[in-house]
DNA sequence: TTATATAGTTAACGCGCGTTAGTAAATCGC
DNA sequence: GCGATTTACTAACGCGCGTTAACTATATAA
């Protein structure tokens, strides 16, 4: 345990079995198409096991061209990401896919300013071997570059023509399902806070399904009522305070994230007002928290760690040369009833 | 833009600038104790950024035996750390300094049962630099075998009798500083709900916060009234529902981790009690939920980014060689008294 | 003028490993 | 018993870069 040890080669193994690198190499790494002796192999093991033999993982990577390490790119600023009560989910169920298939996972951060760089010097550096891009925007330039690069890379989410393969849930759907079961409650005045900015493709097809759904009620919708969120409960709490001085009349309201949603709902108490008595809430995500939250929260479930699973899966075989499957996968979400939509 | 684009290296640049690799590499590293011409480092970065030249990160790790990139190694199952409320104000915090620092970051999980061989091939395949250990148990053996060997590494949190360089807040002097609140407020049979179980450190070491705060009041402690958790709100909705079916009366509780008392405010709501009005609750952790819970919660705030922060930046020494400032360093918490508590 | 320092640059080695082309010995067919 | 095959292994190259030692040309000192 000296910690002047020198570093453990794959050449010490060879000298320690008596045999050379390569069949080192061989055994170590199960190659097919070279006939190694069952004694000979024994030999091998047993010396990389005896002398705590760990490859090289740079050296691996320079040689074999590959890292064995996918990257998680988010968009987002730290700040955000600090409050992103989706974010565990995803790591959980990533890593998930990465220990079991013996992958690394790099968590990055890429500011909009140098964008348009930042996705292929990632992939350029070798660093990763593939990307999974998290909630991408619309206007992101620089995803463009990604598609006419040979780097492999998932969209967890959709972008309106985009090539790139992606993971996403059918949010127009789902948004317009939540929405009718408000409408099913006999709600006709119901107001809509988005998750994000409209920039972040999610948030016009959400608010574009909870169009639809009053439209297919016959129920005009009233601009007045929408307002853009920003991710976090904060702004969930200013939209909703926006909401309620604007003096337009609602029974309820549509919350495109939990998240934003927790902020939402104290806004509503702040001003002296309950839910669901005075206002109905029906969120989107279904976080771990909404269950416990009071009163618990109905809210679209998104299979969140079941998306990264997909996305981890699809880029597997994207960086073993493999398109997937399907290119576009949409997974299905469910509308989860508890406790915060009361009929009229 | 074409995909067939072979990858360009320092040699290429070295032909497009008429020089050689040597002096592109030290222009583009910026070497000290080498003249470089003006003229000749304006060629060579011209020739880069037109050949758009991004280095091979594995040929530099293996020439320079740096990755320039480090872990945050987490020992809890995937499971937890979806619902790890506290998880992205950690990686926020270390996102900041990484990217300030031009360094990757890296999630690792490692799971008890290799525990011991884990934090070793982890270093020892040099894919990283140095690690932050996210939640360390007691019993962690293999941290012991770190301790031993040249592996840079910071642990968030403190383990007993560890030489492991450590950031942590004072989690004994906390929980007693929010019992003391309580019990300012006149409560005097206080039950407590850990944040996790007993063999992850900041747990026993709330509790005896909890422990010391009662017996400086003269109060004695009633085993009856601990529970301890398991870091998601479902322990904490199973615990708080323990304790209500112990019969045994309590008129407050702290609960050592905002994230188990979302569960515990839940069974408290279910049995047909209030929260301030029947039970007063005082959390731990100040995530950014807690304030727009109902009631918002009182809780003590734990600096999250700021440890990740100062974890990076020991880390950095570490790896640099120096012996950081201080080797356990304790930051400040904070008492947030919001509505969760109400003097009887 | 000769020795010496300095500025500017490069040839060449090594980091640790994957992998191809090849070698030597054992086995086989007839 | 001799070439043809199979079995079991290895020498040697290259991945792309950091870095040391050396080399050339010019300026300075003696």
């Amino acid at each position: 345990m000296g910690s002047k040890t020198k570093r453990i080669t794959s050449q010490d193994v060879a000298n320690c079995a008596g045999v050379s690198r390569t069949t080192v190499s061989f055994v170590l790494n199960n190659v097919e198409g070279f006939q190694i002796s069952p004694e000979t192999r024994q030999k091998v093991l047993e010396a990389a096991e005896q002398l705590g033999y760990v490859p090289n993982s740079a050296a691996q990577t320079l040689a074999s061209r590959r890292t064995r390490a996918i990257g998680l790119v988010m968009t987002r600023s730290p700040h955000h990401i600090a409050s992103d009560s989706f974010l565990p989910q995803i790591i959980g169920g990533l890593l998930k896919v990465t220990r079991q298939q013996n992958l690394r996972l790099m968590i990055e951060q890429v500011s909009a300013e140098h964008q348009s760089q930042a996705y292929l010097e990632l992939a350029r550096a070798k660093r990763i071997d593939g990307m999974i891009l998290l909630t991408p925007r619309m206007d992101d330039e620089a995803l463009r570059v990604l598609e006419n690069a040979e780097i492999p890379a998932v969209l967890m989410g959709h972008l309106e023509g985009s090539h790139l393969p992606s993971v996403d849930v059918d949010n127009r759907a789902a948004a317009e399902q939540a929405v009718l079961h408000l409408i099913s409650l006999g709600h006709r005045k119901i107001a809509c806070i988005t998750n994000a900015p409209a920039s972040y493709t999610a948030a016009p097809q959400r608010v574009q399904g909870y169009l639809d759904a009053l439209n297919s009620a016959g129920i005009s919708p009233n601009p007045n009522l929408i307002r853009y969120a920003d991710f976090d409960p904060e702004s969930g709490f200013e939209r909703m305070n926006s909401l309620l001085q604007s003096r337009e009349a609602f029974t309820a309201v549509f919350v495109a994230s939990d998240n934003v949603a927790m902020g939402a709902k104290a806004a509503i108490r702040e001003a002296g007002l309950r839910v669901p008595d005075d206002i109905s809430m029906m969120g989107f995500d279904d976080i771990p928290w909404s269950k416990y939250a009071d009163p618990p929260l109905s809210a679209v479930h998104l299979p969140a760690e079941a998306l990264a699973q997909q996305a981890c899966v699809m880029l597997l075989d994207l960086i073993q040369g493999q398109s997937p499957a399907e290119k576009h996968l949409n997974l299905e979400t469910e509308l989860i009833v508890r406790k915060s939509c009361r009929a009229l």
